[in-house]
RNA sequence: UGACCGAUGGUGUAACUGGCAACACGUCUGAUUUUGAUUCAGAAGAGUCCAGGUUCGAGCCCUGGUCGGUCAACCA
């Protein structure tokens, strides 16, 4: 929260509220997710928005379980969604489900068939459907509609008890089934699952719809602004007819557009579909845009607390170019990342004037963009590796790094001339020879020359092996939901760039994931889940801003 | 041929509630640089969906359009 903005629309009508005392001027948010699927970046959004905008006038926020369809939910849900949270940097003050609430719901149900509001159907789902009618003509009431109040609560009871299997009756909301607003339609509150639940086990037989459940929950805990997303709008007159007529604290509802990235798909749907047909090694596979997916690759709290801040939080619809995202992890982790070096296409090179057997320790910085960071020591030989395509045998103008003939700097230590290079058979260059200006040694450089490259390196017999695992855009279109026919047919087929030959330099034998890197001219990295000291694997994060590329590709 | 919501540079968000459009990302120059990174300096790019109206004055208000989104799950 780095960048200054002004107030969202949101943050104006929470200040105005506090500012006329309403509910005593007491503000409590809720973070409603359904323990259906892993949080993604989107949600970090509406996570940031909530937990930010309570804490900014001095209140609270609680984490609700909209757990009301044992069919679709999972403790291992539960526990990733917390994680997140908590990995995001909130803290939430109560932890909550909506199952909580399961018995308040039903006498709920109950005070609402006892003001002859609502009713047992036996219609079926597709009779039901039917009746809805469609958004430009009416419905139709169903016959069980007069059903009296005894008989429907004789009925609601027995559905409890679970005296009637799946689909055989419903409870709904007695409205008016002509409304403009679908979701007056005499809405179904109550469904028959003989599920077991996640907390409740076997308890019940009967769960409550979103609708019928968020809103009350809201209340009961007695949220002032209840946050939502734009497509949620037009629920908000029912969320208040029940709020209403079961006279109940009156929480009210407020929308925003969620977040949108492109060349990737938001919606928990999408992402498990990925997982399933394993387009993805997982939730977490770090090309997936889950929380857990971008903690896995490196992404920093900070650093997506940031983007949530910069994107800012309107009504309209929005696809935020994932550049911005990158931006804002560049950005932060330019302050944090240790600078190492690391080859990820080793190409050896051998000094011919370095003695053979010698070895030295050089000094480097850690971070060049922090003092406190220190130094550390890295050793150079007679042989090294330095990237492929740090070399070019007919140099295109504008390549200032190594060719025939001429002298790029090697990081932290000498000036070096390509004196000759071999080639294997195919053509590919498999070795460069050079000499080393010896007084031109980093920090103590009497040699005069002057460089324009510079370039990195590992010492061959001190380096180590590690797999580098380098990630592309998951799909190749903006926008692959709205792209014609299935959106996993927009899958980008080389998302995912394994490279099993890097070599890096020795300090990197400690890192362990969560450390953060940047491979210098290469990128920023982190030690991969998969990462242990006998196979280094590392996820590049991002890679660095680079205007020669652009350059080339003009 | 319904209801509701929205429309500001390429993208996203502002505009002190009516006073001739700002910030960020991106793009493009140039400087610095032992990371073609960072940093620094600068530039281009919208006249606010359209048409009327109110007003001395409209991106902000009114009217009518246009375009886009949402709503017809016993999902949330």
């Amino acid at each position: 929260m780095s960048t200054e903005k002004g107030p969202n629309f949101l943050a104006e009508i929470i200040a105005e509220d506090v500012k006329n005392g309403k509910h005593g001027g007491r503000v409590l948010t809720r973070f409603p997710p359904e323990p259906n699927g892993y949080l993604h970046i989107g949600h970090s959004k509406s996570i940031c928005l909530n937990f930010g905008i309570a804490q900014q006038f001095g209140g609270k926020t609680n984490l609700r379980f909209d757990d009301t369809n044992p069919e679709k939910e999972e403790t291992e849900y539960v526990e990733s969604i917390k994680a997140d949270i908590k990995w995001l940097g909130f803290e939430w003050a109560n932890e909550f489900y909506a199952s909580d609430y399961f018995s308040k719901l039903y006498a709920f149900a109950v005070r609402l068939i006892e003001k002859n509001l609502a009713y047992v159907d036996d219609s079926s789902a597709e009779e039901i459907a039917n009746m809805k009618g469609t958004p430009t003509t009416p419905g139709m009431e169903s016959p069980y509609r007069l059903r009296t109040t005894e008989e429907n609560l004789d009925l609601f009871a027995r559905m409890r008890k679970g005296e009637f299997k799946d689909g055989e009756k419903v409870l709904r909301a007695r409205i008016d089934m002509t409304s403009p607003n679908m979701h007056f339609r005499d809405p179904i509150l109550y469904r028959i699952k003989h599920t077991d639940h996640h907390r409740t086990g076997s308890e019940w037989c009967i769960y409550p719809m979103y609708d019928f459940a968020h809103g009350q929950s809201d209340a009961i805990e007695e949220i002032t602004h209840s946050i939502c997303t734009l497509e949620f709008e037009v629920h908000r007159p029912l969320y208040e007819w029940f709020i209403s007529k079961l006279e109940l604290f009156p929480s009210h509802q407020y929308e925003f557009a969620r977040l949108n990235l492109n060349y990737t798909v938001m919606s928990k749907r999408k992402l498990l579909q990925l997982v399933n047909d394993k387009h993805v090694s997982g939730w977490d596979d770090p090309r997936m845009p889950t929380i857990s997916a971008l903690r896995r690759r490196g992404y920093t709290p900070e650093s997506i607390r940031n983007f949530a801040e910069r994107v800012g939080v309107a009504r309209r619809e929005n696809i935020i170019d994932v550049g911005l995202l990158e931006f804002c992890v560049r950005e932060d982790l330019n302050k944090k990342a240790t600078r190492v070096m690391a080859v990820l296409d080793p190409l050896k090179m051998i000094i011919e004037n370095y003695p053979e057997g010698k070895s030295e320790m050089l000094t480097t910085d850690n971070n060049t963009e922090d003092e406190k960071a220190g130094t550390r020591e890295i050793p150079f030989s007679r042989e090294l590796f330095i990237e492929a395509d740090d070399f070019m045998e007919t140099p295109e103008k504008k390549f200032f790094r190594l060719a025939p003939g001429k002298m790029v700097r090697l990081k932290s230590a000498f000036i070096v001339e390509c004196t000759d290079f071999e080639k294997y058979e195919n053509g590919k260059v498999s070795l460069i020879r050079a000499r080393y200006v010896p007084e031109s040694k980093s920090g103590q450089d009497t040699s005069g020359l002057q460089v324009k490259g510079v370039i990195h390196w590992v010492s061959a017999q001190h380096a180590v092996p590690a797999e580098i695992r380098l990630y592309e855009r998951l799909f190749n279109v903006e926008d692959p939901s709205s792209e014609e026919g299935d959106f996993k047919e927009y899958i980008n087929p080389d998302s995912l760039h394994i490279l099993k030959n890097a070599m890096l330099e020795p300090s990197l034998k400690e890192s362990k994931p969560g450390m953060l890197y940047q491979f210098m001219r290469k990128g920023y990295f982190t030690p991969d889940k998969d990462s242990s000291a006998e196979k280094l694997v590392f996820n590049r994060t991002v890679t660095l801003k680079d205007s020669f590329v652009k350059e080339t590709t003009k």
